[in-house]
DNA sequence: CTGTTAGCGCCTTCAT
DNA sequence: ATGAAGGCGCTAACAG
């Protein structure tokens, strides 16, 4: 059995009070007092137990994380953030998998609450609203961080999308590219996110007086590639020189469908991805591609929750832009040459 | 503020003792009393504070897990087992990294204890020697999980390296193939992990009075390439005509240069990898490699903490030996036709 | 079946 | 500067 304080006060031979004044450095005592209690303490190997501490000082430094999925790479990223934050400031991170179960979800917020995090992090795909109901019923701070939807505007972190699109196309033009396509997923347009990708692009596109060009894809199962490709090979037909790929896998199956038929990227065709994931690293050629800091949305959203616990204001920061960058690689080729 | 077990035995007109044997159900309780606790339970929104639980049990249903950075793959994808087992178990994971600083694993380990974990999951590339003490000094149930070493076999949770590269060694040389070269990790040679697979190809090679043929390269920097790049040249001059990499990004990076210099794979060269990571999947051509099951790692590693815990014998299942497989993809190629 | 009581390990007034 | 006492929310004998 580990020491208690009234070990360490028995040993010291002073009262439980003197040692929990120490150990907390609470009130001041005597030089003499505090030397025996330190050295009770270190003969005894004692350290204070957490949990009675949290129980009369009601609060537990624990944080709840609920994740859709901790294997994938954007958010086990984003915990890095999430988790360096915590430590900064004492607190420990209590996670936990939902894997995009609503039902789930709503019950690890409730083991959570049983006990006593001071706040939750969910990190999904889908929006849970009854979640949230829930947390605000509970009136635990929570922070939704939403890789797609940020209808729940002032809990999400917000990512700028958009502008960064903008960007990139611009980047595009500039090297000369007048006939871009863009690869957006279908499934996912009715998610921000993907909008957001697509109104950059269509934005840029028409304030140069461009023809817009916009492939649709279901998903990168083979199945929904056969009709891809088709597309692919009518755009090449129709002259396009560029596409805009809304993420980095569309972009990487589009260079490895030209591989196979032979056509070389950047030569005859330039591609961009988004996301600037791990594979894009060792992935030949070398992706041009936007740069998402997840370690970052998770370190903001972090730092926000335990703003909420501290019950500081977070209305001047309620809209948390995160910076995106473009990574320009290998995978465009300068027109103007 | 939340209700507590008071509020709810006074609003049920009951004692808080009664209250507990129902949430317990550790004791019979008269239907009627039952059905007005329930009511009242029902009506604040009453949830157990667990870690007023905690203290009295002396049982926090923790399990502290010390990684060295939760945004790597293979970490995330052990966490996954490690998470999905602990939740069976009604146990919840306490998460941090160390980012290989020993010194941090053995404060993250004290903080651990102070919130009374019940055990502790450390998975790390590096044995940190004064932490295994530590916990053993604690009396703290503990595993380690090592990508490399295995020296501590009893904590650890063996992988058959061994058998398995001697298994891939079996099939490139049922697909023909005689000349067959090892491309090994050099910075890791000394890590269990790599000497297995060195010992697997060097075993079978011997067997089959094959010679061995070892490039041994630093690692996947750019100023380490140049060297390994000469050797694969020299290899491709001496006839080989198979290469068992160590490593998937070993592998990825020898199709790399083959391409830049024109060669295909596996026309040209066959090639192998090991792990069995991400962007094999995504990758082209699609590499013959061996998958390590992480998750199967993490379920392993949780089954025998929480067995430790509940101090069930665990001597019987002492040696954990994973089961690796073989995936058969597009990188090797039959010389038999 | 039920209520009373005594802690779990610690912090915090309140006296002294 | 220090100790005694009460209590955080809950469980577990113990005694009816």
């Amino acid at each position: 059995m580990a020491s208690t304080i009234k070990d360490v006060a028995k040993m010291a031979d002073v009262s439980i009070s003197t040692v929990s004044r120490v150990i907390n450095d609470s009130k001041p005592v005597s030089p003499e007092a505090r030397r025996r209690v330190l050295h009770a303490i270190e003969v005894l190997n004692y350290t204070p137990n957490e949990v009675a501490r949290s129980l009369v000082k009601r609060k537990s430094y624990l944080i709840g994380v609920i994740v859709d999925d901790i294997g994938t790479s954007y958010v086990s990223k984003i915990l890095r953030g999430v988790e360096e934050v915590g430590r900064m400031y004492n607190y420990d991170i209590l996670l936990a998998c939902s894997y995009g179960n609503p039902k789930a979800e709503l019950n690890l917020a409730k083991v959570f609450m049983q006990k006593q995090v001071g706040g939750i992090i969910v990190i999904s795909t889908k929006l849970n609203q009854k979640l949230l109901y829930k947390l605000e019923e509970y009136k635990l701070p929570h922070i939704n961080i939403n890789k797609f939807y940020d209808i729940e505007e002032n809990l999400t972190v917000r990512i700028g999308y958009e502008s960064i699109s903008c960007e990139m196309l611009n980047y595009l033009i500039e090297m000369g590219h007048r006939n871009i396509a863009a690869m957006i997923m279908q499934k996912d347009i009715d998610r921000t996110e993907e909008r957001y990708k697509l109104k950059g692009y269509q934005k840029i596109m028409a304030e140069n007086d461009l023809k817009e060009n916009i492939i649709y894809t279901m998903g990168t199962e083979e199945k929904d590639l056969k009709e891809v490709h088709k597309k692919i090979d009518q755009a090449i037909e129709d002259g396009v020189t560029a596409l805009f790929c809304s993420q980095d896998e569309l972009a990487i199956h589009t260079i490895n469908y030209l591989s196979d038929k032979g056509l070389k990227v950047p030569q005859d065709l330039s591609v961009t991805g988004f996301g600037g994931t791990d594979l894009t690293e060792i992935y030949r050629p070398k992706l041009t591609t936007v740069r998402i800091s997840y370690y970052e949305i998770g370190a903001v959203a972090m730092r926000r929750t335990l703003k909420l616990i501290e019950k500081e204001d977070t209305s001047k920061d309620e809209r948390v832009v995160l910076p995106l960058s473009i990574i320009k690689r290998d995978t465009v080729k300068d027109l103007r040459k």
